[in-house]
DNA sequence: ATGGCGCGTCAAACGCGA
């Protein structure tokens, strides 16, 4: 089963690449951030007539999430718990069939948090510290678990083409690094960094400056696997190549392949 | 060396992203 996480910048506005990756690469599962959508403008008719099961978690404007399946997605759960005043949409979990076992999917697209020193960095580490505390409640269960999304967290320096133009970033501070590995020592596999452990594998180039074409990129968005999901790892990649379409999202999707 | 974009909102710039 592949199971896929794409930052999509803006659903409307990318829906002919997003169903063309659909159609080439048949992700059985995916979680799409920054739909930038309502639930209602979201272009579910299309997606659905691929085969997939669509679950919105929209917002006007800004931020967004959505999950997608073929198997259909049962127990859906929209929001991150720990925070009624947070009004940001940025969670979404369901559970999904495999062949011979049921895969619990949450998607994410954590706060960028820039610039740092003010209300939106402390927003990031406090919204950090609630997917800690929610992905210690998953783990507890020993299931197969899939947390994915855009986490804006620049790992480690092999992260990064240019490790020290990020320094001063939000994505690369102390506090954004060091909580994202409190996450991952809880028990979970980040899927790329274990499938390609010699880095220079990016999932984000920005728009400006030839970006793309200089490699200049970052490794933001990540799959993180429960034990249980772990033990069922066969490959995790990159789909590179729709990062040079027209009209491209400033991510490309991550994806990994699990035998259940 | 430096700077170079794009989406949504809303109908001109602006907020926001990374």
């Amino acid at each position: 089963m592949r199971i896929a996480t794409w930052n999509i910048n803006g659903v409307k506005a990318r829906i002919e690449g997003l169903l063309t990756w659909l159609r080439e690469t048949s992700p059985d599962a995916v979680c799409l951030q920054e739909i930038k959508s309502v639930d209602e403008g979201f272009p579910a008719a299309e997606i659905e007539a691929l085969g997939y099961s669509v679950a919105v978690h929209g917002q006007k404007g800004f931020n967004g999430v959505a999950l997608l399946a073929k198997a259909g997605l049962e127990d859906v759960q929209r929001g991150l718990p720990g925070d009624v005043d947070d009004v940001q949409s940025r969670y979404i979990e369901a559970i999904i069939r495999g062949n011979h076992s049921v895969v619990r999917i949450g998607g994410l697209y954590l706060p960028n948090g820039n610039p740092i020193g003010t209300e939106k960095f402390d927003y990031k580490l406090r919204w950090m510290r609630r997917l800690i505390a929610h992905a210690q409640t998953r783990l507890a269960h020993e299931e197969p678990f899939v947390l994915m999304g855009d986490y804006n967290v620049i790992p480690e320096a092999l992260d990064a083409k240019r490790p020290n133009a990020w320094l001063g970033d939000a994505l690369a501070q102390p506090e954004s690094r060091g909580l994202y590995a409190e996450l991952t020592h809880l028990g979970l596999t980040d899927a790329i960094r274990a499938c390609h452990p010699g880095g220079g594998v990016y999932t984000f180039w920005d728009y400006q400056a030839g970006s793309f074409q200089k490699d200049d990129g970052i490794r933001i968005d990540h799959l993180l696997l429960s034990p249980q999901a772990a033990d069922k790892l066969q490959t995790a990649g990159i789909d590179r190549f729709t990062r040079a379409w027209e009209k491209p999202s400033d991510h490309v999707p991550a994806w990994v392949e699990l035998d259940v």
